[in-house]
DNA sequence: GGTCTCGGACTTTCAAGCGT
DNA sequence: CGCTTGAAAGTCCGAGACCG
């Protein structure tokens, strides 16, 4: 098949799934794209484009874990909301990594010198270069998934995300953001990095122009509360501090910001009625079922022994 | 044709080994 | 003690099977 869309992972969330103001919603892959990828204007890219390196989460959850498919840093995880099996959308447990494995003498890097530094080609950090001002200016700035009205991009990393060597290099495009709050407290240890590290995400999601009538506008866009007082979206960035509560929806007037329309060529149909997206749910989890029985039941992944 | 399964490529993590 | 190495552990791509 070869498809890009396995699962039709970017198809449109079922009418149940759309805006829930208490809800995370994921800034990821709805446009086809997987989100650890770094689209770049033709005049950015090299003109041979390295293979992008995949990036993946830290902890998948269950459910994907279990299909091998891909998962996102929020909870629930956009598959899962797709599933409508949100409620079982937990971080899978890593196993304890074994202690007291004696390994062999290490083979010497073919003579001398720290190649780290000979991997350091340095294809990404040119002092200013794809840095919008926003971000640029302030240092202070909180790790902000970032989100470009302008292009069909809907990326989710931290602006303070520095590659590595032979990592593509970080596109910043001109955005605007809009925090949420998680939607309840995280269990020990989610959500946080490693060594006391901050979240790696922060529940921010993206605040495009709204171009469409509203009507259009609920299925596929997300309210995106203003400060007291101001003008709806100025064209230009907003960048909201994390620390920012947004304000309460029911003393502001939404506007709305779309997602994708490509990810999203028309609206769904609304209501109570079982579609054939339901449909296919309830035999996926029937098979989730399945998959969910006892460990080694599930025949797969011997490699790792 | 759309969805699901799962083999295996690929990435991440982190303890052991090593150099200073 | 910090850096490097390399293997375990984990993620998820994508080909092929399956199903309506």
């Amino acid at each position: 098949m070869g498809d890009n869309n396995p699962e039709g992972e970017e198809q449109q969330p079922s009418p149940t799934d759309s805006v829930q103001p208490q809800m995370t919603v994921h800034p990821v892959s709805y446009s086809g794209m997987p989100m650890h990828m770094y689209p770049f204007s033709h005049s950015v890219m090299p003109s041979t484009p390295p293979r992008t390196k995949r990036r993946q989460v830290k902890n998948a959850c269950t459910n994907c874990q279990k299909a091998c498919k891909k998962c996102d840093d929020a909870r629930p995880c956009l598959r899962c909301v797709k599933y409508g099996i949100s409620e079982e959308c937990v971080d899978s447990q890593r196993k304890e990594r074994q202690k007291g494995v004696k390994r062999g003498p290490y083979k010497k890097r073919d003579g001398k010198t720290n190649n780290a530094n000979d991997q350091q080609v340095d294809v990404s950090v040119q002092p200013g270069m794809m840095v919008p001002p926003a971000v640029a200016a302030t240092s202070a700035t909180p790790p902000i998934p970032y989100m470009s009205p302008y292009t069909p991009f809907y990326g989710q990393y931290p602006a303070t995300h520095v590659p590595k060597a032979g990592e593509a290099p970080v596109y910043v495009p001109q955005l605007f953001y809009a925090p949420i709050a998680p939607p309840q407290a995280m269990p020990a240890g989610h959500g946080s990095g490693q060594d006391g590290e901050p979240a790696p995400y922060t529940p921010y999601y993206p605040v495009f122009t709204a171009p469409y009538h509203q009507a259009y506008a609920a299925p596929y866009m997300v309210p995106a509360p203003r400060p007291e007082g101001q003008m709806p979206m100025a064209p230009g960035p907003v960048a909201h501090p994390a620390h920012a509560h947004p304000p309460h929806p029911a003393h502001h007037h939404p506007h709305y910001a779309p997602y994708p329309p490509q990810a999203y060529p028309k609206p769904p149909s609304r209501g109570p009625e079982i579609n054939a997206h339901h449909m296919m749910d309830a035999r996926r989890d029937a098979r989730l079922d399945m998959s969910r029985m006892p460990e080694g039941m599930h025949g797969h992944h011997g490699k790792a022994g």
